[in-house]
DNA sequence: CACAACGGTAACAAATCCGTAACACACGCC
DNA sequence: GGCGTGTGTTACGGATTTGTTACCGTTGTG
């Protein structure tokens, strides 16, 4: 289930968004102030965000500047009781996919967010092949010649952040934020060592590796093929 | 350079739109029917489409469904007269991105433009041509003739800071403070060192240089060609 | 031409980085 | 509790990289 970060202030407003968006059928996240909208949205990584410009403590705008410095790239709709153009159009410039002014009518809040949600369905498959493996991501499952290969939950991860970002060069430092998470205290040499293990588990010879290149001082690069 | 496709029938409206894009540097499409609209959607397969709602022949709604039929998912913007709820949502339910209601604001629309065509460049990594080189920033990675080229870290850094200053002069210290960073400690020749092993990697003939020159007392310069 | 200053480069020692095995701990399960 | 699995850290060793030095050819100058 796809799931939308409410930020908003204002308790009346924010229960009717929160009540239409759930009974749409998504998962709901609110917050009532800057500060935990925005961790919200670092921790959870939601699939879209509706976010509130005038707020207490941290401002929408900085919010969203924030959100993209941190490399997420979800769809987040801004809200605003303005209807200046010029709000409108720092807004887009700040990272914000898209703009509406109070009063809005629900239902086209709803139209828009479904609309960037089936493009992000689109691009996001759920299957990869690279050589004769198939990563199931759907089904949590990999197997090469149809012989599964069990992988443990962050090996999991790791491999499914790789195969979204084939081809790119990856520091350990976005391999860290992405894979085990913003918050947590692991030290980049763990980084080395789930690549170690998923080297042997998917690697002919680990020693020479096809697919999980490494890049002396950055990282890591996945490449099929 | 980006092409955008407008597709309105009222010609001043499409004249105004066609020079603000163009002047905003986008190349720029124009049809004044649905059908010829439709067929430069397919044919030239725009990044952005513009796409009024009211036209002859074939309406907006009617070339949206089509356009998306055929699996191109460019972003659509519909611009419309009416401002009805049921024709907004109608419109995103059928895969426009974006819907605009006139009169709008052009530099707003030539912003959400720029935000919807920032999300798609986001995922193309730049990437720099030399000669017959490729040398490709976001995936790490140094080619010619589509074979690689090894290059350590320090080579990797001097050959970026090369060639993102192209047809400068550029003094020792300059490249001791970018590429070995303000609180190094190496020396003036040590540039020289991996001016020259970077020398031998990708020059012809490493006593002729065709790309990085010695510029006595000075420093160096890189220029492709 | 002699000389000095400068840059090209081979050689080397030191520093750095990464693969990996070993270990410690936490957790769930029986 | 005992056991197996998963995870994060550490330490060792080998490979690569890097900064310096020395030597030498080139260039510019008087």
């Amino acid at each position: 289930m796809e799931t939308v970060l409410i930020i908003e202030d204002d308790s009346t407003m924010l229960r009717g968004l929160k009540d239409n968006f759930a009974y749409a059928g998504y998962n709901v996240l609110t917050a009532a102030d800057g500060e935990a909208g925005l961790n919200y949205a670092l921790d959870a990584k939601p699939d879209l965000i509706i976010l509130d410009i005038m707020l207490p403590e941290i401002n929408g705008y900085e919010i969203c500047r924030l959100i993209r410095k941190e490399k997420l790239d979800m769809p987040i709709i801004m809200l605003t009781a303005k209807g200046e153009e010029s709000d409108i159009i720092l807004g887009l410039n700040l990272g914000a996919d898209d703009y509406m002014t109070k009063p809005f009518s629900i239902k086209e809040l709803l139209a828009r967010a479904a609309a960037f949600l089936r493009r992000r369905r689109q691009d996001q498959q759920d299957t990869y092949e690279f050589a004769d493996f198939v990563f199931d991501i759907g089904a949590r499952r990999l197997t090469r010649k149809k012989r599964e290969i069990k992988l443990s939950p962050k090996e999991y991860k790791l491999l499914e952040f790789f195969v979204k970002r084939q081809g790119k060069a990856l520091t350990r430092d976005e391999i860290l934020n992405d894979v085990w998470g913003y918050n947590s205290f692991a030290g980049h040499r763990s980084v080395d060592r789930f690549v170690t293990t998923l080297r042997s588990k998917i690697e002919p010879d680990p020693h020479n590796p096809t697919f999980i290149h490494t890049l002396r001082e950055i990282g890591y690069k996945f490449e099929p093929l």
